[in-house]
DNA sequence: CGCTTCATTGATCAATCTCAACTCGCGTGG
DNA sequence: CCACGCGAGTTGAGATTGATCAATGAAGCG
């Protein structure tokens, strides 16, 4: 059932010609000595709904999300999932995997996902005489941190209004961050992004049902705030739709 | 209003014969150049409801509690505050420290608080030359994260009474590792801890009204699962109460 | 002694869940 | 080519959890 990790799917990785991936640009450009050349990385891919990680155990590898997008989560004891985070290209599946072998968190392909695995072993030793690197892991580290205690607040204290526009909101800035969505500023209005995910992801994520989350969805659609069509959804009015985001 | 640091309260620090604190234990003994003597540290106090540190800039620190316990927050545009931890004595207040200078919550006293500060710069020096401390420090993070996913699955998936419970027994869980609680497993069934939290530090941390978490905290009673008074909480019936934490 | 914080309790309300039925599109096997 | 099943989304009715509002009492503290 699992594909054949294959070279191609990650070709059309948009981080492919900066190096390895978003992650590992710092690694081929920055340092003097080129640390780059000493650390193992292979590829490998995944299809729609396929689990790339399983939770607990994972030997030597610190893995990168080079093309598509997947979802980090744990399975409760009914089978019931909740989603910790999704991840998109240039995102490590954690940054836990640097100290840890075992990953606290199964992943699942949404798309087409491929990626490329570093080896732990050797990434801790370049991180160790390599300042930018050192900074680069630093900063993944911090921004996971962040995102996972944003989510601790959302879920804590938000409508399922609010959930769901920040949960928009939040991934339509990590995909602008990348260059992979204009942002509002030029357009100033509208703000068009792909959107894989299904309604059960996102009701996942923010510990919904689906059926609310379909519900809220239309009424973001009658309102005129958002459109959502062929998998991308486009914020028509970014300044009301971030007014609904960051009611409290 | 604020208390002068004193050396006083952190002599009734548990950690205090042992090196600094639970978690400077590893910088006196272990490594073979005695880095301890490298890194400052300063004492520090706090009174019950004084903010500690307030959310952003906090300079060249690294702070680590030392005795009593404090809640790490962050405030939301209505004043509404969501919990994202409590600090026992031996946490460091956030790994994240030890690679950028903004703490991204703020941190209350529950109880009279004394934490001490360590230069993150010398800590970072130190930290690359010892493995011991390496391997504290990733721990550190790593019990950080894992705690927050943890709480994202709560808030996601769970009852008002799952979540208390859950809350309860995480805590009781953490004082039994450090040794300030005995383990069930010799008394068998009860397990008495301190507890110091009001109920609306219960409410924030499981985004729930006050007014439920009273309820659901008589219901625990009534049904004898829980004893609760004079600031410490009994679990009754271990199995029974990790039963309602467990169910899903 | 009076103020503030904390806890409790009951009545009512609102948000979200549950259940169920139905549609649509898509891929598969006959 | 068609029938079928499956996953995804929609919609409505009713049930339930937890929130809100309000009143009260107890405890701690200056």
């Amino acid at each position: 059932m699992s594909p054949p990790p294959s070279e191609e799917t990650c070709r059309i990785c948009p981080a492919y010609e900066l190096g390895f991936c978003e992650f590992g640009r710092g690694l081929k450009s920055g340092s003097p000595s080129s640390p780059a050349s000493e650390v193992y990385q292979s590829v490998h891919g995944a299809r729609p709904r396929e689990i790339a990680f399983r939770k607990l155990h994972l030997a030597d590898a610190f893995p990168i999300v080079c093309f598509g997008w997947a979802s980090a989560f744990t399975t409760l004891g009914d089978g019931q999932r909740a989603v910790l985070s999704f991840l998109l290209a240039g995102d490590a599946v954690s940054a836990a995997l640097l100290f840890d072998t075992a990953l606290t968190f199964s992943v699942e392909a949404i798309t087409h996902l491929s990626y490329r695995i570093f080896k732990r072993s050797d990434l801790r030793r370049v991180l160790i005489r390599s300042p930018e690197l050192y900074e680069r892991i630093s900063s993944v580290y911090i921004e996971e941190k962040a995102r996972a205690d944003n989510l601790i607040v959302d879920l804590g204290c938000c409508t399922a209004e609010e959930r769901i526009a920040r949960l928009i909101i939040g991934l339509a800035q990590r995909l602008v961050k990348r260059g992979r969505a204009n942002d509002g500023s030029a357009a100033k209005a509208a703000l068009k992004i792909e959107f894989p995910l299904r309604q059960h992801h996102v009701a996942q994520a923010t510990g919904l049902t689906p059926v609310h989350v379909s519900k809220v969805l239309r009424g973001f659609r009658r309102r005129n705030l958002i459109e959502l069509s062929e998998r991308s959804l486009t914020i028509l009015d970014l300044e009301k739709f971030k007014g609904i985001a960051h009611n409290r």
